[in-house]
DNA sequence: CACCCGATTATCT
DNA sequence: GATAATCGGGTGT
C-alpha cells in the first residue's frame, strides 16, 4: 500500500466550527498503519458532534481538566478515551478560532482495505458489524489509550484523509446516542441509508 | 426482531 | 456510591 496515494485532512479544515467539520467529516477516509501487517483504510459513515461549556453533554462541560483537556487545545488531534470499563472511542479536535473546546466523535466506518486484520482484531467475520459502532471501530483499528493526543494531520500510524461523497449519497442527522443531557440536540450526521451506519 | 442485562473502570457526587 | 459519548449475549415474541 502507498501511503503516498492518500491526501491529508489539513488542520485548516478542522478549524471551523465543529458542527460543520462533522458534516464534512463525512466520506473522508481513517487510515491506520498497523505496523507490519498492514494498512487498515474505513471511510467515515456516522459521526457526532460535541461542543465544550455549552453542550451539557460534552467532557468538555465542566472545564478544561482531566482528559477532556485535549478539547480545548490545538485542533486536528485525537482525543481517545476509555468508557464503559470495556470501550474506546475516537475523536477529533475541531473548532472555530472563536470557540473554547470541541470534537467530532467517530462512530461508524465502512472497511475498505484490510478487512481481514479488523476481522482478526474484533473477533468476528461479519463485515456489517466489523465498524459500526464506536467502540467496535477502535478495537477493530486496533486504538486504544496509547493515541490520545496523537496528530491526525500528519501521516503517523493514525490519520484522516480526503474521501469521497457518492453522487446518490446525502446527510441524515438525528439526537445524539447514549447521553442522558441535552438529548435533542441533533448532532449525529450519518449517510442515509448506508448499511454501516451503527443503528 | 425487541428488550434486558452484565462486564468493567474512569470520573464525578 | 452512581453513572457512563458501549457491546454482545441472553430471553421472549
Amino acid at each position: 500500500m502507498d501511503l503516498n496515494s492518500f491526501k491529508l485532512l489539513p488542520r485548516s479544515f478542522f478549524r471551523r466550527d465543529t458542527i460543520l467539520v462533522a458534516k464534512e467529516l463525512l466520506g473522508q477516509l481513517l487510515v491506520r498503519v498497523h505496523g507490519d501487517s498492514g494498512v487498515l483504510v474505513g471511510r467515515v459513515v456516522e459521526v457526532e458532534a460535541y461542543k465544550g461549556l455549552e453542550d451539557p453533554a460534552s467532557h468538555a462541560y465542566r472545564g478544561n481538566r482531566g482528559r477532556a483537556s485535549i478539547m480545548f487545545g490545538d485542533v486536528g488531534y485525537a482525543y481517545v478515551y476509555f468508557t464503559y470499563g470495556n470501550h474506546f472511542c475516537l475523536n477529533v479536535v475541531a473548532k472555530d478560532e472563536l470557540t473554547a473546546a470541541g470534537a467530532v466523535l467517530f462512530r461508524a466506518l465502512e472497511p475498505l482495505q484490510g478487512v481481514d486484520i479488523m476481522m482478526k482484531n474484533r473477533g468476528t467475520t461479519r463485515l456489517l458489524d466489523l465498524t459500526s459502532g464506536p467502540g467496535k471501530l477502535t478495537k477493530a483499528f486496533d486504538i486504544s489509550r496509547s493515541f490520545y493526543g496523537v496528530d491526525l494531520t500528519s501521516k503517523g500510524d493514525l490519520f484522516l484523509a480526503e474521501g469521497w461523497m457518492g453522487k446518490d449519497e446525502s446527510v441524515c442527522s438525528s439526537p445524539r446516542i447514549g447521553i442522558t443531557l441535552a438529548k435533542e440536540r441533533p448532532w449525529r450526521f450519518y449517510l442515509c441509508g448506508n448499511p454501516y451506519v451503527s443503528r
